[in-house]
DNA sequence: GAAGGTCTTACCACTGTGTGGAAGGATGGC
DNA sequence: GCCATCCTTCCACACAGTGGTAAGACCTTC
């Protein structure tokens, strides 16, 4: 959060105003002045005069406890979700794949070094309400995989050197060794496979979706109860997968 | 979009940037940066400059037909949803509703002289994905008229002005004084109801959510088409609407 | 392939916006 | 009561932000 030499982009105000939204973005409670200042490390009233003009613009609201995000956000969430090729192309590719193996198709992108969700169509449809779209996830769990095994050789060698200390769901730490292995597995069979990593009790199968001028961004997966994703059945959803994949980049324009 | 007089809140550069936000987010394409700076009125120059620092940052993204809204957006969103009290406060309630009706239950808030949808559960789950939370809509049809009928005495005046020229979906005109006698109505019910208003073949009933400082500025829906909304139904689920607005009320803390 | 258009990038001198220290209120705990 | 903490207001300075102008891409059109 805290970035010590930021490049000066002559427009410091405009940074400002974007590392404060950050901050409170990725605060899971209400933040006070002085705490947003400090983690945004700005001086109190530079802090409050921003505060001021996000508040009057809808993006962050604010009561006696103090600042959280605002309704203004969700505006620019959906005109994002509406119009980008990327989600536009796999919406339809997400509810075939959802209706042929009746688990739950979800599509994400990799930001920095996590990932994020964009979009997801539950196939046995439960009353359950979720949406977790806009959450950040790990990238060295489930579909996660996927995009690392893609990611160009100097990349993963920063990624693996900030990953020292992450640790699966069960608490065992994460071997570079094991995992470089696993990537080059990924990388010859074009799709990637997770047992209880991330959540205790559910598997996952991903694939990248290759973007157009090449690299991968982007992952399209299905997760289920490990019961609902059998060992045996993971080559055939595999394979379900790479098609999936494929029909989305080919659909982005 | 266009706003005469900015009340020079002495953050000119940070507003300018807001404003090319929502130039952004309201169009459904991309915007070259010419179309940006005239849209947003500001010199290219200065349109440039801000849209260089929100690319770089996520907030918008760039191709070659322009400018479009950026995935850093869909964090902001997932963090106001997540934390927002009123949200919080609803969705159980949301779910019970549409579990209870079989209908699909949404939640409202007014934002100026629109509603945003903030949450969606669909009663008889559909395979159909979609995905309406940030969609903007219009505040004299359909559940905006359970807002509109909470406005204070001045601002609905003001509301009324600026609708002159607005429709139903069937291209009939919203005759002021019917507006007014239906807003009566529905504040003596507690609920309004509108069938095929803003899409033909569809019916729903809704209920101000009060807020806690009075006045409301959400609202409970529950939708179907006009088969699934009978007339006769129309009073309980009305009953239902105003019981489900007060639990959220009364959860929210 | 030259000419004429439109859109984008780069430059840079001026000035008014954004800055942040310091002082004054407000609130709350003990 | 007092002290501690957090929030707000004020204001003089300086540098960040501005936007005119001009050069550079990149299209069409003839």
């Amino acid at each position: 959060m805290s970035d010590p030499a930021k490049p000066a982009t002559s427009m410091r105000s405009l940074e400002r105003a974007i590392d404060i939204l950050e901050v409170i973005d990725s605060s899971h409670h209400a933040l006070r002045l002085t705490d947003v200042a400090r983690q945004a490390g700005l001086p109190i009233p530079t802090a409050q005069r921003i505060l001021g003009v996000l508040e009057a613009r809808g993006r962050v609201e604010r009561d006696a406890n103090g600042y959280r995000p605002g309704v203004g956000l969700v505006f620019g969430a959906h005109a994002y979700l509406t119009t980008s090729p990327l989600l536009n192309a796999a919406r339809p590719v997400l509810q075939d794949l959802a209706a042929a193996t009746g688990l739950t198709a979800s599509l994400f992108k990799r930001i920095d070094w996590s990932r994020v969700v964009l979009a997801r169509v539950s196939g046995a449809a439960p009353l359950r309400y979720e949406l977790p779209i806009g959450e950040r996830l790990p990238l060295h769990l489930g579909a996660g995989k996927a995009l690392t095994a893609q990611m160009p050789e100097d990349e993963l060698v920063e990624f693996l050197d900030q990953l020292t200390g992450h640790t699966y769901a069960d608490g065992s730490a994460v071997s570079r060794d094991d995992f470089m292995a696993e990537l080059a597995g990924i990388r010859s069979l074009g799709y990637s496979h997770a047992r209880g990593e991330r959540e205790p009790g559910m598997a996952s199968v991903a694939a990248p979706v290759p973007a157009p001028g090449g690299g991968a961004t982007a992952a399209v997966q299905v997760t289920g109860t490990s019961a609902d994703v059998p060992p045996d059945r993971v080559p055939e959803l595999g394979a379900e997968l790479r098609r999936a994949a494929l029909a989305i980049s080919r659909r982005i324009p």
